[in-house]
DNA sequence: TATGAATGAGAATTCATTCAT
DNA sequence: TATGAATGAATTCTCATTCAT
């Protein structure tokens, strides 16, 4: 598919250069598409920002309902390390924190993604942990977020036998271990 | 300074439109310099934007010496929370973080802006917790920087009451509650 | 016919967006007609344009013959009503206008049309007025042309009751009142 | 002036291509001007479009000021030729035409341009003629003006020792006599 | 023969940077 | 030394036209 590929060339340009940066001429090169033809797929360079989040959020919904069905019986490591798998595989492309991130004459469509993102990792830990108050699981959600995002923006800064993925991990599960029990009262474990 | 009005123009212009948003000539109208005289300040707008950065790095030095000079003695807590307004004050504007994470082709300069800040943080905390590995250390530095970091780029977002700060604050809290005390022994808590 | 189905879409079309604003593709739509189809009947944009002002001119002789059976007994109040309806009616459309006023790298099919329509007035002329001189009848005739086509241009600038179409007839009335008689010995009114 | 330069060279290519045929390039080519430098004097196209009619329009209140002040004592023959005559000065290029025309996308300047001269055109007609009506003076106003419209559109296309353009003359002389008179009662025709 | 996807030259517009004054 | 007008390469986007199927 000719879409395909120029939204596999897009996100490649836009992780080197970001989304100012990335030139239409470059897409459609690397794409091995014309100049002509890209215009004809996506009309203007928004379009096809808008496009490779869209294609992801209407993934989301599949996504996450599948994964909500098991969510019940996980630990919280098991949660932690695949929940954050599930939304790094998402967007694992820093394209995409480039285009999430974005300013304010940017489209609602992201806007509309991180939304239904941030409210859907709330639905999944608040089944996980029925006691937990909605406004507590949308921030818990956002910071899960953030986190798969920190990571995922520097994987390529990063050497790859880094540790610091794994620590990203860690930490996101001590996070949740504490916010999602702090409902069921269990001991508070240290304190400065 | 009309260099210093030039850099606090820039930071402004860029934390609104962006590195690639920003123009030359909105920094010298804002800066109330005159472009001609910009230019003999900063021969180009990569040096301007090397500068923002390199002037952060300046400080860094100066203001860690003094923040290690009291930090062995801090609680976790309060380490973390010191800490991380360390950070956050050296590069808290949006413009920071968006130099910050800028692809290739960009100088050098902010490169070593993050590796000498790793390697700042990382000593605080091999100050604070000699027993810490150094290799340790710079994991948790920078992952401890990625979270000032997904706090400071978000703020904008966020309603001003949002307690998500406070939950980046606490979730790294935990994290080096647990990291800077593994080595000491001390009871791991938790587990899924 | 397709071609009929095609030139009254590009007379549409161009009516609404001019010449150079009417695209190909918009006339193959608005005609239902494939484009690639559109190109076989006119090999380009130019010789679309050329075969709408051809057309006309293909009915040019039809119309004036038979109008010039009956116009020996006109009254001149008649002939100038009857006349400018048949102007009229023959590029009524903005279109009309828009190519006939377009500049020199246009074709020469226009300028055929528009002497063709300038002699075949011109002779309506001399039938009603024998005595009228060729070189006379044929500035008369541009006259009276240009006064059908400035209210032609401007029909749709006009609120739908003005009376400055009917100012026009009028003022072309008087005109050819005075023009037509003035072979026929009648009080000159005024300077000529 | 590269202001004036430029201006003169848009109206010449305006005049040879019509609107939209004419391109920012070759205006500036035709002025000696690089297309930077033309930017920087007009931001848009659009913009170089309406300086030009409001150029004109600047004029407009001093120029018929002059022309009022003397216009009660003027034969109709006079006024009709020397009103004529002022009003082609103020637009008589084609690329004035041009852009008084065009279609809806259009600055409003162009329509309040229109505006004024109709207002101002029927303000001397209801001088010389005091007992003219507005709604009159009006109507009567958009005729001449479009009379000197089709005389300076058609220019170019006639040849230098045409007579149409006298016949414009006549013909306005003979409806402002019929028109301004009207009020008077007096014997059609005569001279005045 | 009919189709419509593909093409690419060309248009408007921007802005970092230079250099004559 | 200070200025800001001038520059032109680069960018987004359009659309008449072609040609493989």
């Amino acid at each position: 598919m000719r879409v395909a590929a120029i939204l596999e060339a897009a996100a490649a340009v836009i992780d080197e250069k970001g989304y100012e940066g990335a030139t239409m001429a470059e897409i459609a090169a690397r794409s091995e598409t014309k100049i002509g033809s890209l215009y004809r797929f996506f009309p203007d360079k928004e379009s096809l920002a808008d496009t490779i989040v869209v294609s992801a959020r209407e993934n989301l919904d599949a996504v996450f309902d599948r994964f909500d069905t098991g969510v019940s019986a996980l630990s919280i490591r098991t949660l932690t390390d695949d929940l954050m798998a599930l939304i790094f595989g998402l967007f694992a492309r820093p394209a995409f924190m480039e285009l999430l991130d974005a300013g304010q004459e940017w489209s609602i469509k992201r806007e509309e993604f991180k939304s239904a993102l941030q409210e859907r990792v709330a639905k999944t830990l608040m089944i996980h942990s029925p006691n937990l108050a909605k406004k507590s699981a949308s921030d818990i959600a956002l910071v899960v977020m953030l986190n798969v995002k920190a990571v995922a923006t520097h994987r390529q800064l990063l050497p790859p036998d880094s540790s610091v993925p794994e620590e990203f991990r860690d930490m996101t599960w001590h996070y949740l271990q504490n916010r999602l029990r702090s409902g069921k009262r269990e001991p508070r474990c240290g304190g400065g």
